[in-house]
RNA sequence: GUGGGCGUAGCUCAGUUGGUUAGAGCGCCAGGUUGUGGUCCUGGAGGCCGCGGGUUCGACCCCCGUCGCUCACCCCA
């Protein structure tokens, strides 16, 4: 079929009944989010290319090519969004609130790749961040925050990964053994690695090669290398995770994809997802981030969690069920010409009912075949006998016993009927 | 960026060694007499067979190109 115009590579259109799982996963998170403590923050989709670069690190594999780069019409040079943290930082910079700051978010991300299963250009991150604290008790709190979410969601088969980066002075110190340990092994390692393990050494821990994989294996761990403050820290964050019966697996050579982590970083992967792409969210803490968007010095932690990947997972574990409601109460028949069925429906759907009606002025039984199958509890009856006598007939769309279905009560004894129908 | 698979109705797919008006199921619409859905029956709408070029008397089928979808590597959500 040839259509002049489609969504372009690696976006998706969502469209019912999908687009409801959207709504229940949002609608889900939203309400987390503000049980922890959290607010709303809606940031540009796009910032000047800096916010981005400078955070998660120029040589990073999102930057080098994976980012939407453009120039607007006076020449200034914007990207868009490839992850939600750099521009909640920036906002936090720019205007300052009151410390702990802590923001919730959902937004889509546009990273330049081929698309595959769970990959694609535009994708979206539910997530928070939570700016001006080093306490390790808000690193707990965000994981949890995570964890009691995709709990809420049903999963069951997701593992926690963590790791500390340590601060600038301790993962320095294990960056130069690091390279001390590549440059040994230097021509052991991934062809692309052999060319550029020196320039960010972290880089090669994340290569999935199996040669560097091997050289990485027997390499220096991050954990050993930890200050004594770094140290306490990251302990502090296990116990406070352990207290709470979340569980986490101690990864040392987890590094993330940005360059700005330090300290606590982490990982949840779905173990049902068969395929790579089965990290389901990340994040971590970024203690100099601020600094390097101009602002003073605020430590942070925060994570993204992607909700395709997430559907996806839920899908995976047989989680079928929405989390929320979206089939309407009550559908409207009307062979009356309408003009009751727009009342009737407004007055309705003011109660608080979710009410749908059918339109051109289809036949009885195409009208009852809609609202069997919008899925409503009830359909609402009004042919010329209704209209004459003032009555409204409520027929019972998921019941057997067509004599027992049925009732008739008069428009203004609608109300208190369907109250007692739907028992709402 | 590299490699594999695939593009035929809204969806899932058939389509016989290239042969005349391209099919099915589901979905959609309308009927099955006088106001009733979920089952059943009947009928209907809907396809430049992704696009362009080539081979051929003749192409959905063969060849080339292109666009797109999809999966994997890589990276990540």
């Amino acid at each position: 079929m040839t259509s002049s115009f489609q969504a372009p590579i690696g976006t998706h259109d969502v469209l019912a009944p999908q687009s409801a799982l959207w709504e229940g996963l949002v609608a889900t998170f939203a309400e987390f989010a503000f049980r922890f403590g959290f607010t709303l923050i809606l940031t540009p989709m796009f910032e000047e290319i800096g916010v981005f670069n400078r955070g998660i690190g120029e040589d990073s594999e999102v930057a080098t090519k994976e980012m939407y780069v453009f120039q607007d019409r006076g020449e200034r040079t914007y990207a868009l969004r490839p992850e939600g943290t750099a521009s909640v930082v920036r906002a936090f910079v720019q205007h300052q609130p009151t410390v702990p700051y802590k923001a919730w978010y959902v937004t889509p991300a546009f990273r330049y790749e081929r698309p595959q299963a769970g990959r694609y250009r535009q994708h979206h991150q539910l997530g928070v961040e939570a700016i001006g604290t080093d306490d390790p008790a808000m690193d707990v709190e965000v994981i949890a925050l995570a964890w009691r979410f995709y709990q809420a969601l049903g999963l069951r088969r997701v593992r926690l990964l963590v790791n500390s980066m340590g601060h600038s002075e301790c993962r320095g110190r294990y960056v130069d053994v690091l390279r001390g340990h590549l440059d040994e092994h230097r021509d052991q390692l991934c062809e692309e690695h052999q060319a550029t393990w020196s320039h960010n050494p972290l880089r090669v821990l994340d290569c999935k090669r199996a040669p560097c994989v091997a050289v990485i294996a027997d390499g220096p761990l991050l954990p050993d290398f930890l200050c004594a403050e770094c140290s306490t820290h990251f302990s502090a964050v296990r116990k406070g995770l352990s207290d709470l019966g979340i569980d986490a697996d101690v990864e040392p050579r987890l590094v993330r994809g940005f360059d700005y982590y330090t300290r606590t970083t982490f990982e949840f992967v779905a173990d049902a997802l068969g395929n790579a792409q089965n990290a389901i969210g990340g994040g971590g803490r970024y203690d100099s981030l601020t600094e390097q968007l101009g602002g003073k010095r605020a430590g942070g932690i925060g994570f993204g969690s992607g909700i395709e990947r997430l559907l996806l997972a839920r899908e995976a574990e047989g989680l079928t069920t929405n989390l929320i409601n979206r089939t309407s109460d009550l559908f409207v028949v009307d062979t009356t010409g309408q003009d009751v069925a727009t009342v009737i429906v407004d007055d309705l759907r003011r109660s608080g009912y979710a009410v749908e009606r059918s339109f051109d002025a289809r036949s009885m039984k195409s009208q009852m075949k809609l609202a069997d199958r919008s899925g409503a509890t009830l359909a609402l009856l009004i042919g010329p006998q209704e209209l004459e006598a003032g009555q409204v007939t409520i027929r019972d769309l998921r019941s057997d016993d067509f004599a027992a279905a049925q009732q008739s009560v008069a428009r203004e004894d609608l109300l208190p009927a369907l109250r007692e129908r739907l028992n709402k």
